[in-house]
DNA sequence: CTGAAAGCGCTTACAG
DNA sequence: CTGAAAGCGCTTACAG
């Protein structure tokens, strides 16, 4: 019942070794008739290349390279800190993984990274990605090289990367928008938006999809227009304080961006029963302790330590030149006071444990 | 910087390459000298070992099975399915995981089903457990043959596995809660409870943390005893059916068991704007449709998928004697309309393809 | 175009 | 208690 090796195949095929070798990696130099031959009695004998030996022999490493928006960012700094946790773990598996700041949100910044890590001998890179086409050739520089790219958070343009691993963002957006529609039970109200900005992709797919349930599903609901914020709590706080003083009606508050810190300091002045339906992104600390006190009602998390999990294990199948264990796509998680983690200093902390 | 190999470790502390492979390994008949030397020359080094060529050179086969209830139970179908779609993958690895039926929820069932494994060469075993004590013999006979243990979707006692992979059923419920008490808007109202049997502890857990949450936080809420249906889609219509005629001012319907089928069913023909809140547990294609076509608002779905995932890698890296993976604990996936997959049908197919 | 041989880092008899 | 040697399934020069 064991697996057939190489050299099996090669009997079978009535070949050396090395020859099966070269037609079962591609390496060219063999006549027709060979390959053939050795063709037939792989299928014929059921051969499964054996990865591990291959590495081993090969003294193969894997090279990776994380590709992550520099500045103060609590979301990144968490993606930087459960790769830094992993690592000791990684080496086992002769995986090292890297984590690279890119400077800013801005096309330049990451166009010029991308070009730097050519030559480096990375084998694959994962990469907080933005949709412009001027990414094309440094990508495509690295695809030559043999790098494996794939988007991470934030999607490449689709032709320049082989997977994206992160969330649906339109999704997100009709599901808060869902939940918040829910919490009216049937009355009408009114839902104020506030967005980091208009340029971030993953801002403007939640907010369509926002729209598109409430029009549809919740017309007793009216919603008023995002209000940018920079991602900052200063400008989110005063914001907030503005909109809630409680004439203007609002009955739900949806931050599709960052600065969440503001939203949390504006809510906790107001009395838990009568403030407005509270829903935002990412399960932080601060986040999740507003969660615990009622000064927020959702949290929508992404679970980035899922999604560099799962980046690693495409990125390594990628390499291999395996598909990656089939698993159900990344669906955001929804948090509430009562399933929050057990103790989330040391949730979010925990990856820095080695073992 | 490369990792030092056990070679250089015996190199440089003065002994041969086998005297070294018995310290590292721990298989006796060493100088206590020797040992000391080794080990000394170990951390010096820091020498970590190289799993796939011990395994390669071992040729190591991990044989691992899952214990899955017997039954039309489409949630145990599911993983079986899944498990199935794995192992051409899995055979990649030098991974063979077998699903082997246990006959009911019984203790017997599962206590001898565990006696028959025994001596079978497996390295590690996923079981759907339960709380008994009568599993403790036959457990502990498969851990002195070096099997490891694990439970998965419900719990074996504590002492009796090396991990858990399944979800808080406790903070399931009270997520639950949650949703129903947010989704009243503040209005009064109450909640039908339907459940499989007072004997699944995992139902129990629900139950509590359901009653947790509504009776501390939504005082306006009511809820009426929850109903036993023995998960029977034709109980639950049954059942559901009675109490929705209006007449029993029920506002929400949580059925934390199986039996979906009749929930839906009798939901189908009620008018969406006035039908009570509806949440369940588990993405099926049944609870899926439901949800597209508003006969259910709420689906608490565990991720299957993802949970024998997660058992076989921690299954490997018990065998293997290394930590699992940092990851978060599991959180069962919110499912509204909004945010199902793609294709619900290819999605809960997918599992079936190879690579 | 083809093959024989050494080596990857480990384990496993086998002989002292 | 200790060591030399073959072998796991592959890749990589190297020699024809």
């Amino acid at each position: 019942m064991k697996n057939p090796t190489l050299s099996d195949v090669a009997h079978s095929a009535g070949v050396s070794y090395a020859t099966a070798d070269r037609v079962i990696n591609k390496r060219g130099n063999v006549a027709e008739k060979s390959t053939r031959k050795v063709r037939d009695a792989m299928v014929a004998l059921g051969y499964v290349r054996n990865v591990a030996a291959a590495n081993l022999s090969r003294k193969r490493i894997y090279r990776l390279a994380f590709l992550l928006p520099n500045g103060p960012n609590a979301f990144y700094d968490r993606i930087r800190s459960h790769l830094h946790g992993l690592s000791a773990h990684l080496a086992k598996d002769q995986i090292s993984a890297t984590a690279i700041g890119v400077d800013a949100f801005a096309v330049g910044g990451l166009k010029s990274c991308l070009s730097a890590i050519a030559d480096q001998g990375f084998d694959g890179v994962a990469v907080v990605g933005l949709q412009s086409t001027e990414l094309e050739a440094p990508i495509e520089r690295l695809v030559e090289q043999g790098v494996h790219i794939i988007g991470l958070v934030s999607d490449l343009p689709k032709h320049l990367r082989s997977a994206y691993i992160g969330i649906d963002n339109v999704a997100a957006g009709r599901t808060a928008a869902r939940l918040v529609g829910v919490s009216h039970g049937g009355q009408s109200g009114r839902i104020h938006i506030l967005a980091g900005s208009t340029e971030a992709h993953d801002h403007a797919d939640r907010l369509a999809g926002f729209y598109e349930v409430i029009r549809r599903d919740f017309p007793n609901l009216a919603v008023n227009d995002p209000v940018m914020t920079c991602d900052d709590p200063t400008v989110v706080k005063a914001e907030v304080e503005q909109v809630v003083d409680g004439s203007c009606g609002i009955t739900a508050l949806y931050n599709i961006g960052a600065g969440n810190g503001g939203l949390i300091d504006a809510m906790a002045q107001l009395n838990e029963a009568h403030r407005p339906f509270c829903v935002t992104h990412e399960l932080m600390p601060d986040t999740c302790h507003a969660l615990q006190h009622g000064h927020i009602d959702l949290v929508i998390d992404q679970g980035p330590d899922v999604e560099v999990n799962r980046a690693l294990s495409v990125l390594k199948a990628l390499i291999d030149g395996r598909s990656p264990l089939p698993a159900p796509d990344l669906v955001p998680t929804i948090y509430v006071r009562d399933n929050l983690p057990a103790d989330p200093t040391l949730a979010m902390m925990k990856d820095t444990s080695h073992d």
